[in-house]
DNA sequence: GTCTTGGTTATCATAAATGATAAAATAAGT
DNA sequence: ACTTATTTTATCATTTATGATAACCAAGAC
């Protein structure tokens, strides 16, 4: 499916940009979520399909709204 | 983890009111996304962490924005 | 009654997200 | 050059979302 590696890379780029605004190491991140920090390489990368679960974390611990992290 | 649970229960109830105001029936929508019609219960009913790309064939499916099923 | 129609629930298999760990690559600073 | 920090990538195990199927429940229609 091509929609799906799309949105996967989209919201990719967009947690990495949000994340790079605020200046937060990935690893960092990734700790803050109790999330693997190969998992969050990945999921930055488009490399995988994340659950919502997991976007609320990232979401909360960057201090947006799961709708900013949706929105590109 | 209980904001998981939270989380799950407040997007089913989402999915299925937004499903409802357009008269679909559940298997209908099922069927439109490619998903099985016992999923999409499941996951109405908060008994599943879906992916995004599984709530995005749903909100495409609805014709509203990712943004208006993670708003609550 | 018995058909539908819409929905739920249970079970099992499969695919994939995530965890865990390690190694390698890259960047940045000194 | 040499560290140090950051990120990427690979691999394997574990957990879980989803697929697939079937049985069941409830409410109407007829």
């Amino acid at each position: 499916m091509k929609d799906k590696k799309q949105l996967q890379l989209a919201i990719g780029k967009r947690v990495k940009s949000l994340r790079e605004e605020k200046g937060i190491p990935q690893q960092d991140l990734a700790a803050k979520c109790n999330l693997e920090k190969s998992n969050l390489s990945r999921l930055e990368a488009g490399g995988t399909n994340p659950t919502i679960y997991t976007l609320k974390r990232i979401a909360d611990n960057l201090e947006v709204s799961l709708c900013d992290i949706v929105t590109f």
